[in-house]
DNA sequence: ATAATATGAATGAAAG
DNA sequence: CTTTCATTCATATTAT
């Protein structure tokens, strides 16, 4: 809903000032738009451009496996008439482990094993099959989830007292208290990444030439986003 | 929420800012374009506003998939799209490919050439420089992770045990239980792994609905884009 | 309903 | 190259 709306201002106050350039300069090509808006304007269009290529590309995905939706959701029911409402409808129903999967596999955990093999983990697949569905996917996913998450839970307390007085429920995951040799700032290498280079300043359309993310926090930016690449 | 507001803002300012310009006269841009460009360029705003706007409806009626009906190319009603709980959007510690990028790496990969030799991942990686914030470490850990995880995949999804389990999934049907605490979906863990290697023509988003209901919420939220970029 | 939390899954990066 | 880690995302469940 927003979407579109935010567009069509978008695209209706660019024609409105378009429109009055025109209609109100002389005949002779006077200016009527600065370079940096001109620039801005041109960065819109690959927007545009982009969002469309995106959305293409997701409808043919869409389309081409449409037939492998099962969507039976159960208890969720969208009543057709009001379709407005009901936006999300998601077919995708992730795995969860029965009660007796996940005692099995806290149990499996709890035997010492960090390192679930592959052979492992076919051997636990099968196991628990038994009880339910599963795949040596979901096994292979809860382990790494389990380990993670219980190696995380030993950070929980931030001053040097245990967990029994814990007065910091504000305290988000964010306190990077020096830890082991395993959480590093994880720096991410980005490149200057040379804009003017790249993208020649033609008054004609091109495919985009900038990510997609960044497109997306253009979408209302549009024109400050020159501090991104400073 | 603000994030509308905030759009509106800018296109407001804007539109001043073009105003006066224009309005006023007296600042002298020089040239830029003739009027039959400016027009151009704002008949390819529109169209793509409008291409955007039948994309997103038709992926509504795709996706919730109770009315195939109304899908009338020509007639722009879209008034659904989510009223999405915005997520929280912080800033990436680690790179993401772009679509784009990810379109031309699983080309790229596609087309055979195992082993990206190092002068291989340097031009790679400059190519898809155009399309945004790359380095050739991304590049190489993308093809290391590809090869290694699309190898990964031949084994799971007839991992289907006994029919006993999948018998069960439908033993709950649907009861009228509101506040049921049994309620374990349980079903069918339909996707185990498969989704690297999708079809070779739609390389691109494995999973539709996601990448569209994330590309969604970045077009709604992303004024809060802008103090990061500030 | 809405927010908060728990957890299955996806994936970039690094270790072995 | 293979395996593991860390982070993030999406959804399911629970609490307010």
């Amino acid at each position: 809903m927003e979407t579109k709306q935010e567009i069509e201002n978008k695209n209706t106050s660019n024609s409105n000032i378009n429109s009055n350039g025109i209609g109100g300069s002389k005949n002779l090509y006077m200016k009527v738009m600065s370079d940096e808006q001109m620039e801005q304007l041109r960065q819109q269009i690959s927007v545009y451009t982009t969002i469309c290529d995106q959305l293409v590309q997701m409808h043919n995905s869409i389309t081409s496996q449409q037939d492998l939706v099962g969507l039976r959701l159960g208890s969720l029911y969208c009543d057709p008439m009001m379709a407005c409402s009901g936006h999300k409808i998601s077919a995708r129903q992730r795995w969860t482990p029965t009660p007796l999967q996940l005692q099995l596999l806290e149990r499996i955990f709890d035997e010492g094993n960090g390192t679930p093999t592959k052979q492992k983990i076919k051997d636990i697949t099968n196991e628990l099959g038994q009880h339910g569905p599963i795949s040596e996917t979901n096994v292979y996913n809860w382990f790494q989830n389990r380990r993670a998450r219980s190696k995380r839970k030993q950070l929980a307390p931030t001053s040097n007292n245990n967990n029994t007085s814990s007065a910091e429920p504000e305290a988000e995951t964010e306190v990077e208290s020096p830890k082991e040799k395993k959480t590093r700032p994880e720096s991410f290498q980005l490149q200057p990444y040379d804009y003017e280079n790249s993208s020649p300043h033609s008054l004609y359309i091109h495919s985009p030439d900038i990510g997609f993310d960044q497109l997306m926090s253009k979408i209302e930016v549009s024109g400050c986003y020159s501090s991104y690449f400073l």
